[in-house]
DNA sequence: GCTGGTTTGGGAAACGCTTTCCAGATTCCG
DNA sequence: CGGAATCTGGAAAGCGTTTCCCAAACCAGC
């Protein structure tokens, strides 16, 4: 039977003295043949090595985070996992973090902050190395929470200016002139907007982007056509609503993210109002569902896999010692327009053609 | 100042000693009240209380795992967290983790060899006090892996047969039952079914379960009318554009999981069949996105609550040494339907009416 | 062959906590 | 009132690492 049959065969109670009796060194050598350290005669460590694999050793994680001070765990702060764009950006974040030789604790507020309360608190407890707020909220408790104690700290588009603390500044204002921008040359000139709930500081930078870009364009909007919606997908169908009710009708709608833009699809295809035929629809985010929506929607992409390695980095950078960029306050993450198929020209001017006979569902009016 | 603000601007670098030192008691005193031990005179543990809340003193976790062998840390293995089914399981899993005085470590294995192997790896080093394997494929080299190590482990349907396995047993049956009997209430006849990838035990398991419905009601099923997806909405898509292209088509399609009929929803929507009118389609599994497609999708709930709820507490039954269901191998979930809008009458059978007139007779009927 | 400097490897002290052991104090019962 | 039983809190022994410090071993040079 060979020893690597006898090392699965135990539980893993196997510790550093049992390499060091059977390498028949002492268990500071095994240590730092383990942490390769280099002080050691390669003959030496080899053995170590065998007898390392022979006996099935693994370090013990808790008792390594007593002795270093780190937990090499990193807490990462969301607002709600089934909210689609956060998975993602999980996932990313998950990798990334576990390349780097970090676990990764996930908690999400669910806006209630008796549970953001625990959450800090179980952060705490575990001794995180850093946490990541991800949330694109505000939430002044919970930051104010985290700071008093003292642990690196990343927040998306605005955090307290202290040194602990670094930022992941989105460029928003880039995707969505792109966005702007490529409504204007299909021919759109009335496009409305439909905001994120506006005590969210992202969601107002994100309408605020929509604004200047109009502007830019020379295009104004009237105040009916700018919306407030909460980030939901009912929301974004209730915000449509108020927009079909609202008398003239935008030829586009851009929509602060993804899940708002599903609801305003929704909306319209409770009407006669085909997309993106009548009218275009873009979303903001760039959420995997986009792909399958019908149709498939045209949005700014917010990358997940940007956004977490930014964060990542931007907590090892506080973590550990010598990080190049152990100085960078500000990560800079950039956004583009992602085209599919919920944008074409304005209504009206084009003769209509396609598959209008086989979409068109339900030819009466919503009742209202 | 207050002492509570003192202990706001400090690290969390204050430990027992300093609570006893400000209570003069011995550390021995502190850690039996923080651990509700019921020898302590209660005036003692009343002045231990409050220096622990004056220097803010949190009881650190890793000490703690050292010394008492147990991390007080769930394993938690998925698929993949992009899957919207997961999301759900793995809030609910938390939050009653959490509430059981556990923390949760997430992996998923993305059907990834590798991958897998290093998130056991890092369970191990991390020393979870036990894992729910929740992935609902077979990965035999996984469970292999796992078992080797001793620890409770928790499967869904199927597990190996060994005193630290437990098992929850999802009673497939009983939902897709009333799926079938739902239809079938209806006058439908004609149903096909579009399975998981076979490979996969619930896959095979959910089709037969459909197979012995339909038997028993002496319905027969054309085997071009059983296709296999691969759980996916692009899968189903294709599945139902082979349905479409096999000659006669069935008058109502079930199938394996939410993704796959959503799947065959956006089918559909390419064609001139409606869904409801012309034909029925039930999903499986009721995740939240079921509630929002068009039409809403009648599927088989699978509680993603009982199950996180049986995983949490199995996993206890084989960690805690007095849990009273410690003996327990074996946890039934339950499934059940839920009638939304994606199922009618066949069509032919009805003259036909405005949407709302047909829905309206559609919610009134029952399952039995 | 001895001195002085450089490697290497080992012993032992932390890290922060739980838990056991034990001594002293108190209560109880005959 | 004496001995047993119960209770309380202090001291100390780990838990599995890392790391500091020192001793042994080695090498070169005189």
């Amino acid at each position: 039977m060979s020893p690597r049959k006898i090392s699965q065969q135990r539980r893993a109670n196997v510790n550093i003295h049992d390499v060091a009796r059977r390498a028949r060194v002492s268990i500071a050598t095994v240590s730092r043949v383990v942490n390769r350290i280099s002080t050691v005669d390669p003959e030496l460590a080899k053995r170590v090595w065998k007898a390392v694999n022979e006996v099935g050793y693994v370090p013990n994680t808790q008792a390594r985070a007593l002795v270093s001070g780190r937990s090499h765990i990193l807490g990462l702060i969301i607002s709600e996992i089934t909210n689609p764009f956060f998975p993602e950006l999980v996932q990313e974040f998950d990798n990334l973090a576990v390349a780097q030789g970090y676990e990764v604790m996930i908690g999400s507020t669910s806006y209630d902050p008796a549970r953001t309360e625990s959450l800090i608190a179980r952060m705490l407890q575990r001794n995180v190395d850093g946490v990541a707020v991800m949330t694109f909220g505000i939430e002044e408790d919970l930051v104010q929470k985290l700071v008093e104690h003292g642990f690196p700290l990343v927040f998306v588009d605005a955090g307290p200016d202290l040194p602990n603390v670094r930022v992941l500044k989105v460029n928003y204002g880039e995707g969505i002139r792109q966005a702007v921008q490529h409504l204007a040359a299909l021919g759109h000139r009335r496009i409305a907007f439909i905001s994120g709930p506006l005590e969210m500081r992202t969601a107002a930078t994100r309408r605020d982007a929509f604004s200047r870009s109009m502007a830019e364009l020379g295009l104004v909007v009237p105040a009916a056509w700018i919306v407030e919606g909460r980030h939901t997908m009912e929301s974004g169908k209730a915000a449509m609503e108020k927009l079909l009710a609202a008398g003239e009708l935008p030829t586009a709608v851009i929509c602060s993210n993804d899940m708002t833009a599903i609801g305003v699809l929704h909306a319209l295809d409770e009407t006669t109002h085909r997309v993106p035929k009548e009218i275009s629809v873009v979303g903001f985010d760039d959420i995997h569902l986009t792909q399958f929506t019908l149709p498939p929607l045209t949005t700014v992409q917010m990358s997940c896999h940007d956004l977490a390695a930014a964060a990542v980095e931007a907590l090892r950078a506080g973590i550990e010692p010598d990080h190049p960029k152990a100085a960078q306050r500000e990560w800079p993450i950039r956004t583009h327009l992602v085209v599919r198929r919920s944008t074409n020209f304005p209504r009206g001017t084009l003769p209509a053609l396609g598959k209008a006979g086989v979409r068109d569902k339900v030819e009466r009016r919503r009742v209202d």
